[in-house]
RNA sequence: GGGCGUGUAGCACAGCUGGAUAAUGCACCGGCCUCCUAAGCCGGAGAUCGCGGGUUCGAAUCCUGCCACGCCCGCCA
């Protein structure tokens, strides 16, 4: 709890200087306590018994005699060898009621280039690329919460060989030809009909299958490759019947996660890196590093085992035919994307894990920074890994609308009186909201597996019982302003705070700490942190809700509103923060 | 074979820059709607923190060996 650490470490500070301790250790030392009935800070005294000679207890017992009373402290108490430091809840409720909250919010603003889904443009959105959208999304919506400048960027892979396949498919095939290859295959689902990333992943699927099995298969790999080099030498002509065969289907799949709530700021597309130069200056000077090494026929690659990289050593980053190959764009895009932007954040998939250490590291040969990854592992279904082969895939479009479907069962069961229309607002945001939560909630190095149950979850740790408990003091908001409106802006006295229930300094204390766990998601890119804490809000506001009530009897109590006002609008920003829709009522 | 990551109650998951009784949800048991939205609240039970060593006043957390799972080791993207 930063706002309680400012003033009270100079306390502990001079406290630790008068018992013959280095006060310069308080900073480091003074931390939350783990459980919340532990106080608020916490101070551990054992590495203090060698230099002293006295047992810890005996420590925290002195150094407990020597801080002085001060406002912000509610107690002090020695246990088992800690200094336990707890808050005085009014003063919390002063500092909190009074804007130490927008006060303590990101000062410095930083400019930040967050890269995110990047998905090759082929087909529908499935679940399995879910995962780099949403934490992707959701870094950018609790940078921008913090108070950065962010850009959210998609780079567009359009001219490698998923879409060389899927022009060619698109040129060569008819539609009777591809049903006709697909027919063992599940149709597309009618509801999409129409949409251009359900209908003409079929053309690409189709295509895969000629690739594989057909006697032309030679042929048509020959046909495939050409496009890929020709769009790798920067022709024109290819690279627009690129565009022409996967916008569409970008389209659709951005129509998608809009859905969602994924929204970009820019799209760059791959190909500008070739058409303007910057590849081929850049295999230029990366010819001219000492790690170069050249293969026999030409093809050139960096030795990146004399810059500490383990396994396969050597990069290559330049075929024998003289084309640059997708990771040696890669890194013409992050030059780019340093004049751009001071800080980079990238959202990949693990399995680009050696990849990014190799862009990292030429980078670094090239005297640029690298950026900062975010890994995530991959989702996987109960029955396995997804695979649009298999027809072992769910489609995020399918999944939105089943949760969707579920979302209004249960609206329409708790709240019978809400029309036709309310019921599929509410849904449609109840839906989204828990497909996102379902996701950001785990952290993103450990496996997922997506299970319906889960993702459908609308009780206790979803994001409906976030929204739930946003809804609650929206309600209590309009109920306050038909007894007396001009309460609504009013301000509450806290100069003279009573008695404060149980249920309310939980509510403060939870409220004191959203500052530095923001401070701390948006540092080490862990939004399921945030997530965490979101609920933890959102239970605490449940408890205050119980203990406070804010309307009694026909008149309002002023503090307990205020309070309330204050959780709504942190609630709500967290929300915004995590893309789960703030609903005012559900 | 090598590199990186993961392993915590029946299930899912937090804690991992060392600190106190390992947090939370589901499922399970028991209470709470004449009272601001019960998608809620309160209480209970449930954990050899993968296994073995080591460092430390103190280890889920750091080091090391082993086991299981995932990803990677293309002049593919």
């Amino acid at each position: 709890m930063h706002l309680l650490k400012t003033q009270l470490l100079p306390l502990i500070e001079s406290a630790m200087e008068g018992l013959g301790l280095d006060p310069s250790l308080a900073e480091k030392m003074l931390q939350p306590a783990r459980e919340p009935d532990q106080g608020d800070l916490s101070l551990p005294c054992f590495p203090f018994a060698k230099t002293l000679g006295i047992a810890p207890a005996a420590i925290a017992e002195n150094i407990k005699e020597a801080v002085p009373n001060h406002p912000s402290i509610g107690e002090v108490t020695a246990v088992n060898g800690y200094l336990n430091i707890l808050a005085e809840p009014s003063w919390l409720a002063e500092q909190l009621l009074g804007g130490a909250l927008e006060d303590g919010a990101g000062s410095a603003k930083r400019s930040v280039l967050i890269e995110h889904t990047s998905a090759n443009p082929n087909g529908p959105f499935h679940v399995g690329r879910a995962r780099n959208a949403i934490l992707g999304d959701t870094l950018v919506r609790l940078h921008r919460l913090w108070g950065n400048d962010v850009t959210a960027e998609y780079y567009v892979d359009d001219m490698g060989k998923q879409v060389a396949v899927l022009a060619w498919a698109l040129e060569h095939l008819s539609g009777d030809e591809v049903e006709r290859l697909l027919a063992g295959r599940e149709p597309v689902n009618p509801l999409w009909a129409g949409k251009a990333d359900h209908e003409r992943v079929r053309w690409y699927q189709a295509a895969q299958l000629l690739r594989k099995n057909s006697e032309d298969a030679a042929n048509i790999e020959a046909a495939i490759t050409k496009l890929v080099h020709a769009s790798e030498h920067g022709d024109t002509s290819v690279l627009t019947a690129f565009e022409e065969a996967y916008q569409p289907v970008l389209d659709g799949m951005l129509e998608t996660l809009g859905r969602l709530g994924i929204h970009f700021d820019r799209f760059t597309k791959e190909s500008l890196f070739v058409t303007n130069g910057d590849v081929g200056r850049l295999m230029e000077s990366l010819g001219n590093l000492e790690i170069n090494g050249s293969a026999d026929n030409g093809a050139q690659y960096l030795d990146l085992g004399a810059r500490g990289l383990k396994g396969k050593t050597e990069f290559f980053y330049r075929r024998g035919d003289g084309s640059s190959l997708y990771a040696t764009r890669d890194i013409a895009y992050h030059i780019w994307k340093w004049q751009q932007s001071n800080e980079l954040i990238n959202v990949l998939g693990e399995d680009h894990k050696l990849q990014a250490q190799q862009v990292g590291l030429t980078l670094e040969e090239l005297g640029h920074k690298r950026p900062e990854v975010m890994f995530y592992s991959f989702i996987k279904l109960p029955e396995g890994k997804m695979s649009t082969r298999r027809g072992n895939v769910v489609f995020m479009d399918d999944l939105l609308e089943e949760a969707k479907a579920q979302a209004a069962a249960v609206v329409t069961e708790l709240r019978p009186e809400y029309d036709q229309e309310t019921i599929a607002n509410i849904a449609e945001a109840v839906g989204r909201s828990a497909v996102r939560f379902n996701i950001i909630n785990v952290s993103p190095e450990k496996g997922f597996t997506f299970r319906w149950q889960d993702a459908l979850n609308f009780e206790s740790g979803s994001a409906p019982f976030i929204m739930y408990s946003h809804t609650r003091a929206c309600s209590i908001r309009k109920n306050v302003q038909e007894v007396d409106s001009s309460l609504l802006n009013g301000s509450v006295d806290t100069s003279s705070i009573g008695d404060i229930p149980e249920g309310m300094v939980a509510l403060l204390r939870t409220l004191a700490v959203h500052n530095d766990r923001l401070e701390k998601v948006v540092r080490e890119h862990r939004p399921h942190l945030f997530a965490e804490y979101l609920l933890h809000l959102a239970n605490a506001y449940n408890s205050f809700y119980r203990d406070c009530h804010i309307i009694e009897n026909g008149s309002v109590n002023q503090l307990y509103f205020a309070l309330s006002e204050l959780a709504r609008n942190v609630l709500k920003n967290g929300m915004e923060g995590l893309g789960i829709v703030p609903l005012e009522t559900m």
